[in-house]
DNA sequence: CAGCGTCAACACGACACGTGCCGTTTCCTG
DNA sequence: CAGGAAACGGCACGTGTCGTGTTGACGCTG
């Protein structure tokens, strides 16, 4: 019986070797053609050692995005929400488009029929997102650039909905011009004229 | 050198129960544990009578989505906007939601790997269902229910990227209450007040 | 009735998976 | 500073699926 390894004793230098392994290869095959016997292979490991360590290699790709795209986590707060909201929805669609060999659209695509992988996508790299972005919103609240009433819920599904609905249908993402289109829909939304709760009441049935 | 088959020659009947062995399978198995061997061993057909009508395991089933949507491609429209989109909206989340063995998840996280399958899904399955999002919209447009200025693209934007933000993070569905807030709001953004467009030039720099 | 193309059946090589075993190295413990 | 447990690299194995090749039977077309 494999006892569960004990994290402890693990070897940093063989971690950092399989990370990076993954990460060129990713860059030079794509994230499709990345195979653990090649991410062993480069990394001077045996594969014995990625599976003590991991579950798949969805999982070692999510661990190389975590680290990697810690970096652009924060949303920013220059003061103006949409010029904030136009450059961390223009990251987002860099990560998305599919020209990038960026191996997040290959664990989306990994993730869908990984329910561990699923969990783990979500819980470790989206939702301490999604809680920046509400962070960024209410801020924009307290500014008085937001409706104090705005439902921060419907904000994410309205400005980030568009994105992944065009990418997972191959759809062209939007240019400069139209997002900053889509955004202004979007605030128009949420910050409702004087009449905005009849017409909700009527829409909810 | 296998020359490009004769369409005409094709035989109906090892076409029909190849797509039903693909559906039976889908169902019992789930899409992901469908394998090209089983569906030719249940439709009593060879390997390759299978890769000679189609490039994939996906292509097959997105044959077979095509035909059994076909049913329910058209948008209703009984004359009220608001009913028609919930209730088209509910049937996408249904096809969504991955509780139920609907192959179109398992289909999507193909494609997102395979640019082929990819082109075809979205040019025979989308891009028709989206020209008939559209004609309903324009529809409302001329029952005086939507404004004439509003833009179909966001509209299509702000009412489906929801649901596809929230199944590729296999983030809980929108419920019925939910959906209807959604609504409210898509429509609230592209029925400009007077105001709109001093705020569209703004938010587009 | 002749022949071309599709058909089912089976065999085959290639590839990646996930696991088991070996001898070696590392590092904590007493 | 020894002793040993545990992680390590290397290798081989069995499994499953893929996509192709080959063969002979069948049926439609001209």
């Amino acid at each position: 019986m494999p006892n569960p390894p004990n994290p402890a004793r693990r070897s940093q230098s063989s971690r950092r070797a399989i990370l990076t392994a993954a990460a060129e290869l990713c860059a030079e095959l794509g994230y499709g053609q990345v195979t653990i016997e090649a991410i062993a292979a480069r990394a001077g490991a045996s594969k014995k050692t990625i599976y003590r360590w991991w579950p798949s290699k969805g999982a070692v790709i999510l661990e190389l995005i975590d680290e990697t795209a810690a970096v652009t986590a924060a949303h920013p707060d220059t003061g103006d929400l949409v010029t904030d909201l136009r450059t961390q929805l223009t990251a987002v669609i860099d990560l998305l488009t599919p020209s990038r060999t960026s191996p997040v659209a290959g664990l989306i695509a990994e993730a869908l029929t990984d329910p561990d992988l699923a969990r783990d996508l979500r819980d470790r790299l989206i939702k301490p997102r999604i809680a920046k972005f509400r962070e960024r919103m209410r801020a924009a609240q307290d500014a008085g650039q937001l409706s104090p009433e705005a439902d921060l819920d419907v904000a994410l599904d309205l400005l980030y909905g568009p994105l992944y609905h065009r990418f997972i249908y191959h759809l062209p993402m939007p240019d400069p011009d139209y997002l900053g289109i889509l955004i202004a829909h979007a605030l128009r939304a949420l910050n409702p004229p004087a009449n905005a709760g009849q017409t909700v009441a009527n829409a909810s049935r």
